[in-house]
DNA sequence: AAAGCGACTGGAAACGCTTCCAATTCGGAA
DNA sequence: TTCCGAATTGGAAGCGTTTCCAGTCGCTTT
């Protein structure tokens, strides 16, 4: 202990080698003696030696974290079961990359603040989880750092993944098809989401090949609310109704609760099939039978987009995810 | 748009002084003539130029950033109200700082993972959220950052925000008191947390205080599991006591489903005062009267703290915060 | 009118690291 | 034995800022 080891000149000097022999064994060690490394190693064990990240990434221009954007009020991220499983997923693919992970928030309009942050160099590039489509990829795109997006960033040309939410709808569409109904309704989120008008299109596709009509097309908004009121002009508009396919869970937990307040038995007078197969479809009664929207995938993929990214390789794009149908009690 | 401007250099040259002069002028501008100032400031607000962090870092061993720690597996700090508040309270108080604030997840038993990303100079230091206590702090504590705690870190000899659980405990023990509860019962949580202990202590002085025994005191665990089963315990040993005072909502929600099972009714039999004032406070019926355990005003404080050590200034601490009753209709 | 003072300015020295490049060493091929 | 190339090595040149320090210049003070 007799002085502090500080800077790489301290480490050199104690190992008896170049600052430039220093620094190559501690990078790989390509190009390094045996004989070298090991004093080097020895010495940056026993001092605790960690490299100073400023001077590191002003010649490298790296700085060796990443962070994950999520453009929402802090309140929504924390209470959507979406987000948390999102990063959980980003993390996992750079568990051993030796990247820092960071998550940062902010109000989806202040798009100044992430764009600041972006070009601030404390991040090396960005993965960017959003139900808001373009209004901010646009702005974000704008920030000189590599980005990939979780959903469509719309027409922003940027490398994205995406679930085959068209497809998805087809496939529960059918099911409840498959199951006996036919006169079926849909609740459809916001079509200026590439989630609602997707699954929309994909109902509609569905039942158009079945030979069916959908008896009713009402927006619910992604809300319990907006479900619930949905699922009240359905059944005025058409009180026979035998199947509901509901674009989330959690407007499905809406509608559960009109259908149930009407009277009507689940599944036997209506099935109900959802879609995020979130928290929330185990909660209902009966549970919600749901397409899966997995943001742990999803994430993981975006972030392994951008991990490569980094490396310098262009990713394949887009990266489409495929949905599954998990059956429970509602149809 | 002859040449780009990158570097400090391009903008000096472009604005006819010296390199010296146009740092002067981005950093506060003291000793800098107005002429070369609004030379400087329009070369940068035309080209949009911004400082390279790490080349700045590198010379004022500071970096712009700090961290919310939060060590806790990432499913938890997602599920747990107390989390997100916390978060959203240091963001406040950073708002106007020009500090980025990042929030950074970690298993507890994963104290290098934490350690490590201090000492990688990516953040200037941290505010650290979490229930348990010492465990962590003395690992952190060696980490040669400024940190705070939101939560007492122990032993350890930190900064910290504290909430004062003995006089919160007292207040609600006296308020059942003096709505007429004579044998009262105690529903704990674990000692070796200050949250458990302190507010045990609290119900035991206020108590003595008013010339009363409790009729009983068990430990709960802090889930609502454990505050059924500590229910049960305690309605087998006293039938007939009058008042609850349970350490956490969460295990008071457990206690008011036990109450309900053996056909006493709240408050008209058996009144309840939970703890930490949270949502499912308000999902009891009756809802619970609480005691606030307010994260963000607490988080608020800390990130204060944290930034006065920031600033070379020695905070003092501990700050204690004090809890409010809020009534509803459990007792 | 000389001296002194304060506001500005630019040159140059860090900050701690990576990496180019020339020099050295060593083993084996000729 | 001599020569050549590969493996190592250290010197030195940056990377883009901030900041110390010694000047310069125009005024006020005596």
């Amino acid at each position: 202990m007799a002085e502090a080891i500080r800077t790489l000149d301290d480490v050199a000097r104690a190992a008896g080698v170049s600052r430039a022999t220093a620094s190559r064994a501690l990078n790989g060690g390509r190009n390094v003696s045996p004989r070298a490394m090991a004093a080097v190693m020895r010495v940056v064990q026993e001092h605790g030696y960690q490299p100073n990240p400023a001077a590191r990434s002003l010649v490298t221009r790296h700085i060796g974290a990443i962070a994950v954007i999520v453009p929402e009020a802090d309140e929504l991220v924390f209470s959507d079961p979406f987000f948390p499983q999102a990063y959980h997923g980003a993390l996992t693919a750079f568990k051993d990359s030796d990247y820092q992970v960071t998550l940062v928030m902010a109000e989806p309009q202040d798009s100044g603040r992430i764009v600041r942050y972006l070009e601030s160099g404390l991040v090396d590039g960005a993965i960017v989880v959003s139900h808001h489509g373009q209004e901010l990829a646009s702005a974000l795109a704008k920030a000189s750092r590599p980005l990939t997006f979780v959903g469509s960033p719309g027409i922003v040309d940027a490398p994205f993944v995406e679930l085959d939410q068209v497809s998805a709808a087809r496939t529960a569409t059918e099911y409840l098809i498959g199951k006996g109904a036919r006169r079926i309704a849909h609740i459809a989120g916001p079509l200026d989401m590439n989630a609602g008008a997707g699954r929309q299109a994909g109902f509609e596709a569905a039942m158009d090949d079945a030979g069916l009509a959908p008896v009713g097309i009402e927006p619910g908004g992604f809300t319990i609310r907006g479900g619930q009121a949905a699922a009240e002009r359905l059944l005025d508009a058409e009180p026979d109704l035998d199947a509901i396919f509901v674009a989330s869970d959690l407007m499905a937990a809406g509608a559960v609760r009109t259908l149930g307040k009407r009277g009507r038995r689940i599944p036997a007078d209506v099935m109900v099939v959802g879609f995020d197969n979130s928290p929330v479809a185990v909660q209902t009664l009966p549970a919600l039978t749901s397409m899966t929207n997995p943001p742990a995938v999803m994430a993981e993929a975006a972030a392994k987009m951008l991990l490569s990214l980094l490396s310098g390789d262009g990713p394949e794009w887009p990266v489409i995810i495929q949905s599954e149908l998990v059956v429970r009690g509602s149809a």
